[in-house]
DNA sequence: AAGTCAAATCGAATTATCTCAATACGTATG
DNA sequence: CATACGTATTGAGATAATTCGATTTGACTT
């Protein structure tokens, strides 16, 4: 029964962005006692070689930057919401034009349209009974481009 | 003739320091407004000012591009896994440190460590029973950094 | 006013993701 | 070998996201 799917990763061939700096002269240690990692075993008998606690503190990002950024990266997490930045890319286009490009009914691709402008990623103008959709900000794009530089890694 | 509203448009105009705020139905550019519709029927009995769908087959995005793009989104689209990037930030962690950073139980920490690896947003160093994990590309700091700055703006 | 068209919204079914206790695995150490 | 420890995986219930028909809203046209 010990049949496991893929325990066999190959993860140790590429350390291109490998900033490692080692322990010694890692000014870290706050003065108010424990200090982290390796040091903490020689203080009692127990054996801690990690798991530090204390560093792990700074460590901790601003929840309201966490909570931006996962809403931009939630908004960007669709197939077809990325189909549609990618599709306003050379100009806005129209709703209908939209529905075209996606490939799908009426409701869903206003749904996801919704999220976009929500997200502050798409904004729109209004002429007539149409509406027309364009790129907000050319950093959306940006990130896309990253996203994708770093999808091909792999 | 067929006054297609900005059909082609290869000059862009995403730029974010438009004084244009969306909000409900604000018309600009032509004051006049309804140029188009009543031109439109004199041609031929057919109203269309929009939906052109030859235009569209060129605005559709390679599907391979977009399911990358699509992977690394998703990965980041969650406060968690962000959190665990930006603990990364300063340079490796154990696993049993991300715990902490968290607050969450083992599995949970686990089961979001392993979606990073898979989508090669981190990179793991086994020492001895630990596990360290480190960011594998500094585009994904880029990319976060990004995000934050798309975030902060609506 | 009635009709038409483009969009937006609603509601409910489907699907995906998150969470976490339990368990399995690997690596030390006794 | 047995035990302890750090970590990975599994399975299932809870939660969230997606889909799309039906309906509504707003803007024209006749």
């Amino acid at each position: 029964m010990s049949e496991r799917p893929e325990r066999e990763n190959p993860s140790n061939m590429t350390n291109q962005s490998d900033g490692e700096r080692d322990g010694t002269g890692d000014g870290i240690d706050d003065g108010t006692g424990s200090t982290s990692a390796t040091l903490r075993r020689l203080e009692e008998g127990s054996e801690r070689a990690c798991c530090a606690g204390s560093v792990v503190d700074d460590r901790r990002p601003d929840p309201e930057r966490v909570a931006s950024e996962e809403a931009v990266f939630k908004a960007l997490a669709n197939e077809k919401r990325l189909a549609v930045v990618h599709a306003l890319r050379d100009g806005e286009l129209c709703a209908c034009d939209l529905e075209a490009v996606l490939d799908a009914p009426q409701s869903t691709v206003a749904t996801h349209l919704r999220k976009l402008r929500d997200a502050g990623i798409v904004r729109t103008r209004k002429d007539g009974k149409w509406t027309h959709y364009r790129i907000a900000d050319t950093a959306s794009l940006q990130l896309i481009d990253l996203a994708a530089a770093l999808g091909r890694e792999p």
